[in-house]
RNA sequence: GAUCCCGUAGCUCAGGUGGAUAGAGCGCAAGAUUCCUAAUCUUGAGGCCACAGGUUCAAAUCCUGUCGGGAUCACCA
């Protein structure tokens, strides 16, 4: 399935073989050995620095291994030239067969040519979004959103048992600011007139619908009535109605959680308690007095006994806290109880993606499932930086409590979801974004989306002309398996085709590296090469997808482009965008 | 003061867990449309990979320090 994995097997086969016939030494260490396609293709299709790696455990000079290993891969089938370069590498040229037939496997795995079972059906659980649900989603939760939801997809093509999460935070003091401000509609909705909303609460008119709903549900059952008698009440209604409000948010971007997962169900199932016992009986837990912050002090700083986590034993930077002064659990407690719910569901792997700005958190979480699974768990936090939102150049606002924030509504109404999916897709993570709206909304190469799309659409459109051209000329998957692709022969197609072959490798190493953004730089890359190629039909009328009065070359260009498009539509499919046949 | 992230072409950014002569887009300069969508393509100029040390056959990549930019910093979420 994978050529490049197919020829590093190759290749340890032969070493173990010379090492067994005494030609290299016994017990070799090929861990380090690599088998990758050079950046520069003039280095050929594949190269290896086995000769190097093995130069020191054999005591040998790297060019004499690499003779060595050399005349054993030039025996291969697939293998058409090696030669020996720099200071040791092999490199190697494939048999352009060997390349061509490899557009008949994509066309028969379709879009899943690039699946692979290297995940082994481990279970990821995947945190992201776990927006507060006091409002709508703003452009800033996109990011993380659409970067949590490209990289569940990603880890389950590559064969592990995703789970995606939500994490309510129904359970903090912002919670009843939510309620008092839906109180507030409620009474705005009975009839009182409400001139202003207070500061400190949530003045959105998305929470208008909520102060009706209110009201014909209960009528004026809790109008003068002190806050102790309906907070509850009206917290609990109105968090149900933010979160639907918020799904209907992640439904426009095509985003589908299969847990959501509430912060306030830990608190009053007592998992809170069960979660730091555990803790407790490790040690880990301590009545203690934290040094004071260095640089300027808070105003209301004051000495006070806390109860502490000893997160510092797992590189953490202080001590933190879980109880706060009144006795109520921390933000911290409640997560504990989260990240050891998961690891008792079974997730040894867990990945949270939060906002940058809780990049001081990292290390604490990241702590605790470290004690709670004595080093057998891991957590990657990905934290997504600040999306710059900009219009002409010009920076946009947003502020979430303010009220007059841009939604992710808004955003995705103007340029739509696959738009908004690309963009930002487009940067690592960990690398801030612009997002200007002027720019992105361009039919342009200045918008990779519509330049990729446009590359897919193409290929749509060659195929029906072709239909044209010859008549009933059969373009189905079945019949272009069947073109003779020997016939593939410039050397621009075979760069296409070696483009495309990598394909599996670039999903692998995104996947295994959690990250996304590689998946929309290979595309970009492969749909230049198809317009490059395209193009070149301008000045060279026999390098034309259609030749007229040759059936059998075309049927094998088709036969390429046809790949091609599956191995755009696969990606675009990954990222959650849809492919076009038409623009 | 501390922690995390960033620093690569004029601008916006890639650089596949250490590989060979550092890449792409925009912008700039010069070209290509009787022809499958020129919504595209071709060529060129443009670099002390922030700086200084270290690790090794090999460093933009890993380690240490310095400088610049951003985020965060007891009990908030």
């Amino acid at each position: 399935m994978n050529i490049f994995k197919d020829f590093q097997n190759n290749i340890k086969e032969i070493i173990t073989k010379l090492s067994e016939e005494g030609t290299l030494e016994r017990d070799l260490d090929l861990a380090n050995i690599t088998v990758e396609p050079p950046r520069d293709p003039s280095h050929g299709d594949v190269a290896t620095n086995a000769a190097m790696v093995l130069a020191k455990q054999t005591k040998m000079k790297p060019r004499d291994i690499a003779e060595i290993i050399g005349v054993k891969i030039r025996a291969l089938d697939s293998v058409s030239e090696v030669e020996i370069a720099g200071p040791g590498f092999i490199n190697v040229r494939f048999c352009s067969s060997l390349i061509q037939k490899e557009v008949i496997a994509i066309i028969e795995a379709g879009l899943d040519y690039g699946r692979s079972t290297i995940g082994g059906g481990e279970m990821v659980n995947v945190e992201y979004v776990s927006v507060n649900p006091t409002g709508p989603l703003h452009v800033g939760h996109c990011r993380g959103a659409v970067f949590g939801d490209a990289l569940s997809t990603l880890l389950d093509h590559v064969g592990f048992a995703v789970t995606r999460e939500y994490y309510i935070n129904d359970a903090g003091g912002q919670i009843d600011v939510l309620a008092r401000s839906a109180y507030l509609r409620y009474l705005e909705a009975l009839g009182e007139v409400i001139d202003e909303i207070p500061e400190g609460l949530y003045p959105g008119e998305y929470l208008i619908p909520v102060g009706n709903a209110l009201a014909e549900k209960y009528g004026d059952k809790w109008k003068n009535k002190p806050e102790s008698e309906w907070l509850i009440d009206i917290r609990d209604f109105a968090t149900d109605k933010m979160m639907d409000l918020i799904r209907e948010d992640l439904d426009v971007l095509g985003i589908h959680h299969d847990v959501f997962f509430s912060e306030l169900s830990l608190h009053k199932n007592g998992d809170i308690q069960k979660g730091l016992e555990r803790l407790e009986q490790k040690g880990l837990i301590y009545q203690g007095v934290l040094e004071p912050p260095k640089g300027k002090l808070p105003d209301d700083w004051e000495v006070r006994p806390q109860t502490l986590f000893k997160s510092t034993e797992f590189g953490d930077d202080v001590d933190r806290a879980l109880k706060k002064s009144d006795g109520s659990w921390t933000y911290f407690a409640a997560d504990v109880a989260y990240h050891s719910n998961k690891y008792d569901r079974g997730f040894k792997k867990q990945i949270d993606v939060w906002g940058a700005d809780h990049g001081g958190y990292v290390k604490r979480v990241q702590s605790v499932l470290k004690a709670l699974s004595d080093g057998n768990a891991e957590l990657d936090v990905r934290l997504c930086q600040m999306v710059k939102l900009l219009r002409d150049g010009k920076p946009a606002k947003m502020s979430k409590r303010s009220g007059n924030f841009i939604t992710l509504r808004d955003v995705v109404d103007e340029v739509g979801k696959d738009v908004v999916r690309f963009i930002m897709l487009t940067r690592k993570n960990d690398a801030a974004l612009e997002f200007d709206f002027s720019r992105v909304s361009e039919q342009s190469k200045d918008n990779p989306v519509f330049y990729v799309q446009y590359a897919h659409a193409r290929v749509h459109s060659v195929l029906k002309k072709a239909q044209a051209a010859f008549n009933n000329i059969d373009v189905s998957e079945a019949s272009l398996i069947k073109a003779p692709l020997s016939l593939l022969n410039d050397e621009s197609e075979l760069m296409l085709l070696k483009t495309m072959i990598n394909w599996p490798r670039i999903v692998q190493s995104a996947a295994l590296a959690h990250e996304p953004h590689r998946i929309s730089y290979y595309l970009f890359d492969l749909a230049s090469q198809f317009h490059a190629l395209w193009n070149k039909g301008n000045d060279r009328v026999d390098l034309r997808f259609i030749i007229e009065d040759n059936e059998q070359i075309t049927l094998a260009r088709l036969a390429m482009i046809k790949a091609f498009s599956i191995i755009i539509a696969a990606g675009l499919n990954l990222l959650g965008v849809e492919p076009l046949n038409e623009m």
